[in-house]
DNA sequence: CAGGGGATGGCAGCAAGCTGCCATGATGGA
DNA sequence: TCCATCATGGCAGCTTGCTGCCATCCCCTG
């Protein structure tokens, strides 16, 4: 199937017809561009409220990268999804409507976007399933928007595997090529933007964020 | 596809074809009954020691139940499989092989199982990027073995908590009513548990494995 | 009752981590 | 060019964490 007027129209009635759950997995939001998908999956959020539909989505860090997008998932959160960032490198899009569709989007060149569309069992509950796994490990997003740590440079985290290593400052200050001082000033710039009060607190929040792998 | 037998006669060359990797997420261990498949991946992982060809297994924690499965996943860890423990609920079984091809196995009943095989570059490509993402945030099959933290008593969770909260060895000792010359006994015993060389390690850990929230 | 073993805690000394202060050098704009 | 700004790093002094040693206490066993 390729195109999203092609997927609308061949599939749009599996959208509409979602009826207890709604997941989507993608690596960033440039999907949805057509406004007729966007509706469709609008209103059944609409629907979230109240009854026992549920919206999950499973993005990774890119989907925050521009205020516009950040703004755009608080609004989807705030209408009743659940939305979680993964660090992992996610599918380009996938979809699974009530754990009996999958969509799955393709997108190799500037050209339209290829669709598979599947509803075997085995497939969808592997998937499923996986899904769930990737579910688990990833962090809420308003973790990520709590203050927490939206965006950890690259320096910051090349101390924070040094940390996690378990090295001395001076071990690491010297693996980094950084007089000792710095090292540590490094390291209570990374827990003052943790808002730990001590090492270990640092570490917790770091593992919980999944960071420093 | 029905049957192990089938399976094997049809999509053998696939097992033994394997180039570069070979992926494996299971809840358990029931699988590769048939001595065949077992002989066909038994060839590749010896090969693995040498050459550039990775195995990985993803799977549940119930794969750890009985002594016969642990021993067995650890003669196949020391055959340089990778093997990593997952605390959701994964697939029955999905295979995955030099990110091209996936073998998917049903088994509802008691009867033989069902399989799906399919090279389709999409669906391949989505169900990897999900398994990278389950993957990442399961945990080392060594890290389950190295008495790591199937048991911390509750002492030891009160001192996690403590030093969680980020409060100093005097404060936290004050506060348990212990000297500090116990609290921090017991803060060397809990860190030499977590095979951890610093406090920050220990607290990356903590995090990781989901204790002290 | 005597003695062994384990948990506790005080003490001391050392190692590691933390931070204010200031000098130096690089960068960039007026 | 001069000046402001910022990142770096050396130094010093202080706090905190780490651990070996030994005394004490409690409990259990013979």
């Amino acid at each position: 199937m390729r195109g999203d007027t092609e997927l609308v129209a061949r599939a749009g009635h599996l959208f509409t017809g979602a009826r207890v759950e709604f997941v989507c997995v993608a690596r960033d939001l440039d999907t949805w561009a057509q406004p007729e998908a966007r509706l469709a999956i609008g209103d059944r959020m609409r629907a979230a409220h109240d009854r026992s539909f549920t919206v999950r989505k499973l993005l990774s860090p890119s989907a925050l990268a521009d205020e516009a997008a950040r703004a755009h998932l608080r609004m989807v959160a705030d209408n009743g999804a659940q939305v979680r960032i993964s660090t992992t490198r996610l599918p380009h899009e996938t979809i699974l409507i009530d754990k009996r569709v999958m969509i799955l989007a393709e997108s190799d060149g500037p050209g339209e976007r290829e669709f598979t569309v599947t509803t075997s069992p085995a497939l969808v509950g592997g998937v499923y399933a996986l899904f769930e796994a990737a579910w688990e490990s990833a962090t809420e997003l308003s973790a990520y928007f709590s203050g927490d740590v939206p965006q950890l440079d690259a320096d910051s985290l090349t101390i924070l595997r040094e940390l996690g290593a378990g090295h001395t400052d001076e071990t690491a200050a010297r693996r980094l090529g950084l007089s000792l001082r710095t090292y540590r000033r490094r390291v209570a710039e990374l827990m003052a933007t943790l808002d730990a009060d001590s090492r270990f607190q640092a570490g917790l929040r770091a593992g919980e964020l999944g960071i420093a792998r």
